[in-house]
DNA sequence: CGGATTTGACCCGCGC
DNA sequence: GCGCGGGTCAAATCCG
């Protein structure tokens, strides 16, 4: 299953490339976290016209607040001054516009009212009251906004932080590890019987890259370039090692492995995520579990292989046919760790058998390797950021905005929602392929593109990672997952992650997804995490996203 | 021989 | 209560 890695890793370009990118990436998020308030209020603003007294100190806290965070965020990291230069100014034009139109709105209210006659006091009085009330109003849309943006913008910056830590690691990692890297077997095993298999269905594995391929766009290979030849070759890598120093935390008791769901609660900190039909004792506490175990996030990419690799090692448990489906559906579940409760299930769609959904369920309750981070994180991301819509929901601000937001400001279709689904769910469309127009920035893109790719696998993959290595693409469908699972596990991941990491900090569009992955990675470090806590009560919501465009202007916009 | 997969049985919630 | 459908178990089997 897992063997061969080869990749030959360029020390070089991955050092550099990381960091820059990362950087690259969080300025990025940087500004939008700044410039979207700024964006708000400048409009509210002069359609209002006059905000109140109250409000206006508000406001400015606001805008303050932002610019805080950023003089706090610059020092720490290094940015490029230009880019700097540019946030702090606008930023500060911004406040000042802000601060002046409330100073004279204010003035003009009191001061005018005081002044003038009482006819027109009356009258102006009028108008103005409403006026101000209806700023007002403005103004507590905009404080909810802001707060939310300021959440987010804090988890964002912690998340970076945690991500930059786990950069450092891992490039750590890879550099100890590049030292005894260089074995590139290939193993021609790949193959066999199980290609036999596979090769019926879809032999030679024609396209990969097609959909993605917005990043790497000018070079893009679509089927023309598939060139089969090529992708057939497959490099080798340096196997173990990452593998084991990450996993080596196991920590775990093996209590029984037979031990059905029981398993004693208190084994890992992290419950066992299903435990209904046993008499738990305390049923109380299940809530939270079940909330966690309900959240879902499926994936859809195409495929011909039968299961998407993702850096985790399942085992298969059972398999049925769906309903409405000729195809059947897999459950697997993860083998990492022993009492690891995730869970997912695979299955092609019914209209497009080439597109592979696979659901995952859960949260690991171990550490995972780099490559299994990306998809991990990703995952866990959108669930939280789920969960976090419903909460908020209850508050009644997000969830059914942001569905109907995202869903509509793409043409690919972002993000949807759906009522109907059994459970909570999150759909990460990696089927379309991005457009083009939306990404204004070239090296970004690609990046952006690069976790995806892995997810998408075999097709997309290359075309992400393909900047900072040269894979070579592999021969079958079934080797080219087994690529991919190398590819994961091999120092490359390293690249993969970076990728990751900065494709999510990078990409503005991505918002949501972005929000949603960063604190996924953050999550991911911490099994449990916070999606536990909340309660969703929303019902079934449904949530899907595509790499696409602008959820983020959607999303804060309204 | 141990671990993964297969596959029919079983469990359970849900709607009728 | 019954049937249905999704999900899981676990014995049998496969495979390296
Ligand atoms: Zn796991």
């Amino acid at each position: 299953m897992d063997k061969g890695w080869g990749l030959a890793l360029d020390s070089d370009r991955k050092i550099d490339f990381f960091p820059k990118k990362l950087s690259a990436g969080y300025r990025e998020i940087m500004f939008q976290g700044i410039e979207f308030p700024v964006n708000l209020n400048r409009r509210e603003e002069p359609a209002a016209a006059t905000p109140p007294a109250g409000e206006n100190r508000m406001v400015v806290g606001e805008v303050d607040f932002f610019s805080d965070h950023k003089s706090k965020l610059q020092p720490d990291f290094s940015i490029n001054s230009n880019i700097k230069k540019e946030n702090s100014n606008s930023a500060e034009v911004v406040r000042r516009t802000d601060l002046h139109v409330n100073t004279g709105l204010h003035l003009t209210t009191n001061a005018g009212s005081n002044q003038r006659s009482l006819v027109e006091s009356d009258t102006e009085d009028k108008r103005s009251r409403k006026e101000l009330a209806d700023l007002q109003a403005r103004l507590e849309r905009m404080n909810a906004e802001n707060q939310m943006l300021t959440t987010m913008l804090s988890q964002v910056s912690s998340n970076y932080s945690a991500l930059q830590m786990q950069l450092m690691a891992l490039m750590q990692q890879q550099q100890s590890l590049k030292a005894k890297t260089s074995q590139g077997h290939e193993t021609a095993e790949g193959l066999r019987s199980e290609d036999k298999k596979r090769e019926a269905e879809g032999p030679v594995v024609p396209r990969r890259f097609i959909d993605l391929g917005p990043s790497s766009a000018t070079e893009t290979n679509e089927p023309s370039q598939s060139n089969s030849s090529e992708e057939r070759t497959q490099s080798a890598g340096s196997p173990l090692n990452n593998k084991n120093e990450l996993i080596s935390l196991d920590h775990d008791q093996e209590n029984g492995k037979k031990i059905r769901r029981e398993e004693s609660p208190e084994s890992d900190g992290w419950v066992s995520s299903k435990a209904p039909k046993l008499n738990a004792p305390k049923s109380v506490d299940q809530p939270p579990e079940a909330t966690m175990r309900k959240a879902r996030v499926s994936v859809r990419a195409r495929s011909e292989a039968p299961m998407i690799t993702d850096g985790c090692q399942w085992r298969k448990y059972g398999q049925k046919m769906a309903k409405g489906n000729p195809c059947p559906r897999a459950y697997y579940r993860c083998t990492m760790a022993v009492g690891c409760p995730v869970r997912k299930q695979v299955q092609r769609c019914a209209e497009d058998r080439t597109i592979l959904i696979t659901t995952y369920e859960g949260t690991h309750n171990h550490p995972l390797p780099p490559a299994a981070m990306a998809m991990a994180s990703t995952t866990s991301a959108a669930a939280n950021m789920l969960l976090s819509g419903s909460m908020s929901s209850g508050d009644g601000l997000m969830n059914p905005n942001f569905l109907a937001r995202t869903m509509l400001p793409c043409s690919s279709s972002i993000a949807t929602i759906s009522a109907s689904a059994p459970f909570p769910t999150v759909t990460l469309d990696l089927t379309h392929s991005a457009n083009p127009l939306q990404f204004q920035r070239p090296t970004q893109i690609q990046n952006f593109v690069a976790p995806f790719g892995q997810m998408q696998y075999n097709q997309s993959r290359f075309s992400g990672l393909q900047v900072s290595q040269e894979m070579e693409p592999p021969q079958t469908a079934r080797q080219a997952a087994a690529a991919q699972f190398q590819l994961s596990q091999n120092p490359s991941f390293a690249d993969s992650l970076s990728a990751a990491t900065a494709a999510i900090t990078a990409d503005p569009n991505f918002t949501a997804a972005l929000a949603a992955a960063i604190t996924s990675i953050m999550g991911g470090s911490q099994p449990n995490s916070t999606s536990a806590n909340s309660t969703t009560s929303a019902a079934a919501t449904n949530t899907t996203i595509s790499n696409g465009d602008k959820i983020a202007s959607t999303f804060l916009g309204n």
